[in-house]
DNA sequence: TCTGGGGTCCTAGGACCC
DNA sequence: TCTGGGGTCCTAGGACCC
C-alpha cells in the first residue's frame, strides 16, 4: 500500500521573490500574471487583507496603496530554476517522486518502511528550507487525494508545525474531511461543487459516504475515482517518468488590443518561433500545427469573434520556418478584418519523440534545416534569448506583454546576480 | 486603462463500417 | 406501415488542475 506524501511550497511566487529580496519579509507581497493582469500569488500577509487568488489587478489597485502591498510581474525563469532546486533537494530523500507542477511533487514514502513518517517528513521540510531557502508543507495520507486534504491542513494548522499526517489515522482523517469544504477537494470543481452542494453533499466526508451510484450519475466515473480516493484507496498511482507531452501552446493577451493582420501576424510570428524552440528543446517534433486568435471577452461593446484552424505537416517537424509557414498560412484563412482582437496563439499537436519520426526522400534537406535550427539555438543560448529571430518583432508592438514589475533572473543570468555587500 | 497561460482527461455525438 | 445492432475512430467541448 502506497504512502503519499505531498510537498507543497507555501506561496511559491512570492517566497521565491523573498529569498532574494529579504526587505519583503513580513511585508504583503502578490505576484501578477501576464500583463500585470491579475494575482496569481499571495504571501500570508496578503491573504490576510482579503486579497483573493485570480482577482483583477486594477480592482485591488486602491488596498495595494492603502497597505503598500508589494506588486511584482510574474519571473518564470526565477520559479522554474527554484522549482529544480527543490526537486533536487527531495530527490536525495527518496527516488519515488512524481514532478506534479511547478511547486508540488508527489513522493511514495512506502518503500522506504519509516518508523517516523511524520518526522522523516519534519526534516526533509527542514532540509529543503535550509537548502532553497523556501518553506513547504507536506501531507502524508494513502492516497494522493488524501494526502492533498492533508496539506492543506498543514498549511493551515500553526500547530501543525507543516506536517500533518493523515495516513493510519481513521479518528484525524474523519474530522479533516469534515472540515474540508467540498469544493477544495481535489479533482471537485465549480461545476462539480454546486452539483454537490445541491444534493446537500458539503464537506469532503459527506463526498465519501455517498453512495457510488449517486455520484457516478452526477459526475461520471471521474466524481466516483475521488470517492474512493478518500475512503483510502490509491486509485491515482505515483507517476515518476513524465509522459510525454502531447500538445505544446504558446499565447498571449496583447497590451492592448488591434485590429491590424500585421500585429497578429508578428505575433503569430513570434509564438511560431517560441513553439519550435520549446519543441526542439524537448527533442520533439510535431504532426500538426493550430492558430488561434480571438477578441476581448470581456468587452461587452466590442463585436465578439474567435477562430481557429489546423494543418497537418506532411512529415512531422521541428523546423522553425515550415511551423512560421503553418502559422501565417492557418492565420490568414482565419483572418477576418473588423474586429478587434485581442488574444491570439499556436498549437503544436500530435508530439512524437524526434528520432521516431518517419524518414522521407527529402531526408538530406531535412538535416541542413536540423544543423541550421541547432546553430540558431546555440548562437540564442549563447548571447541571450532572441538574439537571432524570424521577422521583425518590433519592442514596441501592442501585442507585447506589460511586465513593468520584473524582479531580476537572480540565478540564470550573470548580470543579474545578487552582489553581497561587505 | 486595467480580467493569465499551459496543460490533461473524459464524454457525447457524428461518421463510417459491416 | 415500415427503417438493426454493434463496433471503431475522430472531434469538439466540458471540466479540472496548477
Amino acid at each position: 500500500m502506497p504512502l503519499f506524501a505531498l510537498v507543497d511550497c507555501n506561496n511559491f511566487y512570492a517566497s521565491c521573490e523573498r529569498v532574494f529580496d529579504p526587505r519583503l519579509i513580513g511585508k504583503p507581497v502578490v505576484v501578477l500574471s501576464n500583463n500585470d493582469g491579475c494575482v496569481v500569488a499571495r504571501s500570508n500577509e496578503a491573504k490576510a487583507l482579503g486579497i483573493a487568488m485570480g482577482v483583477p489587478f486594477f480592482k485591488i489597485r486602491p488596498l495595494i496603496r492603502e497597505h503598500r502591498v508589494v506588486a511584482l510581474s510574474s519571473n518564470y525563469t526565477l520559479y522554474a530554476d527554484m522549482s529544480r532546486r527543490v526537486v533536487e533537494v527531495l530527490s536525495s530523500f527518496t527516488p519515488d517522486l512524481e514532478v506534479y507542477s511547478i511547486d508540488e511533487s508527489f513522493l511514495d514514502l512506502a518503500p522506504l518502511n519509516l518508523s517516523d513518517p511524520g518526522r522523516f517528513c519534519r526534516e526533509m521540510r527542514a532540509t529543503v528550507l535550509r537548502w532553497t531557502g523556501l518553506p513547504v508543507s507536506i501531507g502524508l495520507g494513502s492516497s494522493k487525494t488524501l494526502s492533498k486534504i492533508a496539506n492543506r491542513l498543514a498549511k493551515k494548522k500553526a500547530e501543525a508545525g507543516g506536517v500533518m499526517d493523515l495516513a493510519s489515522h481513521p479518528v484525524r482523517t474523519e474530522s479533516a474531511l469534515a472540515s474540508t469544504p467540498v469544493g477544495e477537494v481535489w479533482g471537485i470543481g465549480p461545476r462539480s461543487e454546486a452539483k454537490l452542494l445541491a444534493l446537500g453533499i458539503t464537506d469532503a466526508l459527506r463526498l465519501r459516504n455517498a453512495p457510488e451510484g449517486l455520484i457516478r450519475k452526477v459526475m461520471g466515473n471521474v466524481g466516483v475515482r475521488t470517492v474512493l480516493e478518500l475512503r483510502g484507496m490509491a486509485i491515482h498511482t505515483l507517476d515518476t517518468e513524465p509522459a510525454q507531452k502531447q500538445t505544446l501552446c504558446r499565447s498571449r493577451t496583447f497590451g492592448r488590443a488591434t485590429r491590424e493582420l500585421g500585429d497578429v501576424r508578428d505575433a503569430v510570428v513570434a509564438f511560431a518561433s517560441r513553439t519550435a524552440e520549446k519543441l526542439r528543446e524537448d527533442g520533439l517534433v510535431a504532426g500538426a500545427l493550430a492558430t488561434f486568435i480571438m477578441t476581448d471577452r470581456f468587452d461587452a461593446d466590442a463585436r465578439q469573434r474567435s477562430a481557429s484552424a489546423s494543418d497537418p505537416f506532411g512529415i512531422p517537424t521541428n523546423d522553425t520556418q515550415e511551423i512560421i509557414g503553418a502559422a501565417t498560412r492557418t492565420l490568414s484563412r482565419i483572418w477576418k478584418d473588423g474586429y478587434a482582437y485581442r488574444k491570439a496563439g499556436v498549437l503544436l499537436l500530435d508530439l512524437v519523440a524526434g528520432n521516431d519520426r518517419l524518414r522521407d526522400l527529402f531526408e538530406s534537406s531535412r538535416k541542413r534545416a536540423m544543423r541550421r535550427m541547432a546553430a540558431l539555438d546555440e548562437i540564442n543560448a549563447r548571447f541571450g534569448h532572441g538574439a537571432i529571430t524570424f521577422g521583425l518583432s518590433s519592442l514596441k508592438a501592442p501585442w507585447r506583454s506589460r511586465t513593468n514589475r520584473l524582479s531580476p533572473c537572480y540565478t540564470t543570468e550573470w548580470t543579474d546576480l545578487p552582489v553581497v555587500q561587505s
